[in-house]
DNA sequence: CCACGCTCCTGCGCGC
DNA sequence: TGCGCGCAGGAGCGTG
């Protein structure tokens, strides 16, 4: 499931060797992801050039000459470069052609999207109400310590919302809280100052190291050249109930948020 | 505004 | 060995 360093990995993969480049093409195989593909790219795209590939939390921004193509790649998406003679399989749902060489989109779960938009990034409904990268400066201790204290929900679920900060999934969200000692469930709002600029951190870091790590993931994520890019991670907690603790040996628990699989340390965590 | 549950889909792992 | 089942997950969306 590509979290956002895996999005920023396939950003950079793929953006060497098409930026500049020119459309000759679009071919759709199956337009039935999350929602439609635009039917019309496979004409309107043709002659465009792309002049960069912009992300923002886990959207991908293909700049072309006249509007942006928004990738998301949903849970099982996947970007590769390929010959334009590769046949494609399975899952393998549209082409953007380039001249000889073509980028793929597999998604076997097709949560993903593939979308057209020819208007400013805030004018468009999936982009308007994102809140700040967790990279970039605008997300830190005094306003993740703002956007908690107007909810009451389990910090987990706050760190989760796009609104709030973009780019935690499930797995860095257990992954944060344990690295920043603070158990998931607690009310967003009872984080003291200190642990909320701890956590501000934790996630910032978190994301980081993944990112170094080449984008940890699971099973379906490849790099843009094809080359598996699972590096099976030694998460701390997630997936890791009853199992000791990385760094106290307490056994790790494992439990239901948000209806959504959740592992902290009962002992590193409070 | 906030909270919560539902939904899309396929592959995988488990139990029998 | 095969089959059916439940689960996993991102995040938009409808409802309360």
């Amino acid at each position: 499931m590509p979290e956002l360093p895996e999005v920023e990995i396939t950003r950079r993969g793929i953006a060497a060797p098409l930026v500049s480049a020119r459309a000759t093409g679009v071919v759709i195989r199956n337009a039935a992801l999350r929602w439609p593909i635009p039917g019309h790219l496979v004409t309107s795209l043709s002659g465009q050039r792309l002049r960069d590939i912009d992300r923002r939390a886990k959207y991908l921004l293909l700049r072309f000459d006249r509007g942006t193509l928004i990738i998301h790649l949903g849970m099982s998406g996947s970007l590769r470069i390929l010959a334009h003679s590769a046949a494609p399989e399975k899952h393998d749902h549209i082409d953007i052609v380039f001249g000889e060489v073509v980028l793929r989109l597999r998604d076997p779960r097709r949560f993903g999207a593939v979308l057209w938009h020819d208007g400013p990034d805030d004018a468009h409904p999936l982009l308007a109400n994102l809140g700040p990268e967790p990279l970039g400066d605008d997300f830190n201790a005094a306003t993740l310590r703002a956007a908690l204290l107007r909810r009451q929900c389990a910090v987990k679920l706050a760190i989760m919302d796009s609104s709030v900060v973009v780019g935690v999934g499930n797995i860095y969200a257990s992954e944060s809280l344990f690295r920043a000692g603070i158990r998931p469930g607690t009310a967003a709002r009872r984080l003291s100052a200190p642990q909320t600029a701890r956590l501000a951190a934790e996630i910032r870091q978190t994301l980081l190291d993944a990112l170094a790590a080449g984008g940890s993931t699971l099973r379906d994520f490849m790099h843009a050249d094809g080359a598996p890019g699972y590096f099976q991670q030694s998460y701390f907690v997630y997936g890791r109930a009853g199992q000791p603790c990385r760094i106290c040996t307490a056994p790790v628990h494992g439990r239901r948020i948000g209806n959504r699989s959740t592992f902290f340390c009962p002992a590193c965590q409070r």
